[in-house]
RNA sequence: GGGAGGAUUCCCGAGUGGCUAAAGGGGGCAGACUGUAAAUCUGUUGUCGACGACUUCGGUGGUUCGAAUCCACCUCCUCCCA
């Protein structure tokens, strides 16, 4: 099906999506009919989706407006495994509730990219299918078909040769092979994509449907979101780039966009916008200072996607307000002080350790110590120094970490 | 089941009785330079009532004036053989 004129499959590898394919040919042809059913696993191994499950979501929404039908699946049961592709060590093992609660969770997410109404897309968790199965009765009718030799020629297993792979974990390519069995089955999905880390796990399903009934199905991997340099993106100090509002507030996952490396940009706008492909190339050829102006649409076009437009406007204009001049806004992060103890003389670092703008008084010693800290605009050089109500002209004190932490304590 | 090796501060990794809050690198944080970028340079990176004190080197107990370093037991991991 197409969009703007445009096949999916080659909107798709325009952007640079795509990474591998089982069979380019075939798959752009199943493609070129609409209504082709197709699925994502999302593993609800934490409890909001992060910026590496974006990158799928917008393939799903790409697919979804060419007229195809994507099939979300919650991999309750696929996490009880646990995945080892990727992963140097085992994950830690989740308790069923907490996979249930983060399956929870992605659904809400998952909505706001992807139109689940009347049927358009679908989602499901395969610990419906998979948590009941018989233990002897799989293996005889799945395990068999399965080559341990092959197996462990697999990128994802021979990775975790040296470190140790358990045996739970090496059946969860077969988990999800008997996903992919019983999707087509269910509903006639032939084709799964996935991360590039996915790869094998797909091609075991492909290979499944095959020997089990016969069938012809197919592959689609993307490229991983890195960075130039080939690390992963979507890194912060606190761990992943979530989704989720209160992991990670819309500003900061604003910044985090407005902050990209040029390098990345316009990798970022291909695949995590939905800007015309002209629109892309025009603010990709930006230069030097200007690839601000390019950074500011990547930076709000991402945050609407994720948290809606309001939002993305808000953190914009917070941004401005910070770094435009003023400094203070009534939106930053702000911590309330009562008036009678600020009367009686609170310790700075008290307040900073609170705020959460250092993680120890050490911590805020050595930044005042290097000058990484302002109150009011004005530097603060004593590390003993108390807040007083004088500090607080308008009720407010504005307290600023190095160049880009903006923090506001008020009175009550 | 038998044998060998290992567990160090956020990560990797030195350290094998006092000179060790513990080398070096990575990462983080801050300063300079800048474009809210990168690169580069500099400082910093256990905690606290802070020129001092306290707590860290898988766990527990012991030897010693003194242990991350020695001994015993325990837990976990890796490798070789079965």
């Amino acid at each position: 099906m197409f969009t703007n004129g445009t096949h999916v499959y080659d909107v798709l590898a325009e952007r640079g999506y795509i990474a591998q394919v089982t069979d380019a040919d075939a798959v752009r042809d199943l493609l070129s009919r609409p209504g082709v059913t197709f699925y994502i696993g999302f593993d609800p191994t934490a409890d909001s989706l992060h910026v590496g499950h974006l990158l799928q979501l917008m393939v799903m929404a790409h697919m979804q407006r060419a007229g195809h039908r994507p099939i979300a699946i919650l991999g309750v049961g696929t996490a009880m495994v646990g995945d080892p592709s990727g992963k140097c060590d085992m994950r830690r093992m989740l308790t069923q509730a907490d996979i249930e609660y983060n399956a929870g969770r992605f659904r809400k997410q998952m909505e706001r990219l992807v139109d689940f109404r009347d049927g358009r897309a679908l989602m499901a968790s395969n610990g419906d299918w998979l948590l009941g199965l018989n233990y002897i009765a799989f293996l005889r009718d799945i395990g068999a078909h399965f080559s341990v030799n092959r197996m462990l020629t697999a990128d994802c297993y021979r990775q975790r040769m040296e470190h140790g792979l358990t045996f739970l974990e090496f059946n969860y390519m077969i988990m999800q092979s008997y996903d992919f069995l019983h999707l087509y089955r269910a509903y006639g999905c032939r084709l799964q994509l996935g991360g590039d880390d996915q790869w094998s796990n797909i091609l075991g399903g492909i290979d499944l449907i095959r020997r089990k009934d016969g069938g012809e199905a197919y592959g689609m991997t993307f490229r991983l979101l890195t960075t130039g340099d080939g690390r992963k993106m979507g890194k912060t100090e606190r761990g992943a780039l979530w989704l989720d509002p209160e992991r990670t507030s819309p500003y900061e996952f604003h910044q985090y966009w407005r902050n990209v490396d040029d390098a990345d940009v316009a990798n970022c706008l291909r695949l995590l916008t939905f800007l015309p492909m002209d629109r892309v190339r025009e603010l990709s050829a930006l230069q030097g200072e200007a690839v601000n102006e390019a950074k500011k649409v990547l930076a709000y076009e991402v945050t609407a996607l994720v948290h809606g437009e309001e939002a993305a406007r808000e953190a914009e204009r917070q941004a401005e307000a910070l770094f435009g001049g003023a400094g203070r806004s009534e939106t930053m992060p702000t911590t309330v002080l009562e008036r009678t103890k600020v009367a009686e003389g609170v310790g700075l670092l008290d307040v900073l350790a609170a705020a959460g703008l250092v993680s120890s008084k050490s911590e805020g010693r050595r930044l005042i110590a290097q000058g990484g800290l302002t109150l009011n605009g004005e530097p603060v050089t004593d590390p003993n120094r108390t807040l007083e109500i004088g500090d607080f002209p308008e009720g407010a004190a504005y307290l600023r970490k190095g160049k880009k932490i903006h923090h506001r304590v008020v009175l009550e």
